[in-house]
DNA sequence: TTCACTTCTGAACACTTTGTTTTTATTGTC
DNA sequence: GACAATAAAAACAAAGTGTTCAGAAGTGAA
């Protein structure tokens, strides 16, 4: 898995850094690898050795992102894991923010996924009726749209709002379902 | 408003269809000005100085869309009003799902917009409970949101739940809130 | 240190798309 | 039919993509 040499790691870096500021300060849409090889001060055939596009980085970031994002420790209740995922994004707001608030095709797609995934079941588990003659699919979908749009919202506040708070204001708006 | 000219509205029309057809045959991002002048069979030229790019041809879409869309008759409860806009999805699914499905971010901002305008006040009077301590602001958010998701799931079950039946999921998903 | 190997560079290339300009031809209106 | 408005065609500059290749530079191992 390691890279033998460490121009491979050098260049990686020096490109991921790029692309990550960029990020930043431009967003997604008019981003283009022009900009990254200059930023990263590679060359442009190195590029193109490493990654196949943009959207290559964009796949790295979203991966490493879910990664950290939805570790959860087994102790934890439903509400603990929501307040560590909160929290990622109250202090990690720099390059999700701006994939968020862009509504970022792929980004939004993968973040629906991993939520179905890891939150749902423990959200249904403790929160939702379980009689109910609404389709599963469709509650999935709800709940898992109500959480990023809860993210969203909250992101758009400018910190102005706690991570408690957001955990307290998302399971109310849950709560007699 | 009106063009004197016959030439202007043919070559315009031309444009706009070639447009609607592009984008059921390979949706939003990926379409080029240049597949539309073809389709159209018109010159560059002439599309430039009719149109500043394809983000004009979609920002005119979804204004003569929205415009449709959320028309109400003064006699309409919400119930009433739901199911007008649902069954609008549910016969015009061509271009709107193209646009829901891709989750275009244009369409999905102006959406969300005219959600919280027209919709979700009618939804707060009935449906809300009045004394909360969530943000007005956030309850605005999610309900649209959740509006929004909830014809998106729709779209993508294709056609095997009918109009009424998703007035009730919407209600129940929102009920005691 | 040397040497074989890998990786990076820089430049060239063909290609696509955008948006503008200019000239010429066509079409509609009065 | 005259005159103005509109369309077409072609050429253009600019920006970006993705590939290729020869040569320079760095790396790890002997």
């Amino acid at each position: 898995m390691k890279p033998a040499d460490r121009r491979v790691t050098k260049t990686r870096k020096a490109i991921y850094q790029a692309f990550l500021d960029l990020l930043n300060s431009q967003g997604y849409e008019t981003l283009t690898v022009l900009a990254i090889i200059e930023k990263a001060d590679v060359g442009r055939s190195t590029f193109y050795a490493h990654y196949e596009s943009k959207e290559s980085l964009l796949e790295q970031l979203c991966q490493e992102l879910f990664h950290h994002l939805f570790k959860r420790q087994t102790s934890w209740t439903t509400k603990d894991y929501l307040g560590h995922i909160f929290k990622h994004f109250y202090h990690n707001q720099d390059h999700i923010t701006s994939l968020l608030l862009s509504k970022n095709d792929y980004f939004l797609r993968q973040l629906q996924i991993e939520v179905e995934k890891h939150l749902y079941p423990m959200i249904a588990r403790e929160y939702l009726n379980k009689q109910t003659n609404i389709p599963e699919s469709y509650r999935k979908y709800c709940v898992s749209s109500l959480f990023i749009a809860s993210i969203t919202w909250w992101m758009s506040q400018r910190k102005k709002v706690q991570p408690e708070e957001l955990v307290e204001y998302f399971l109310t708006m849950l709560n007699p379902l």
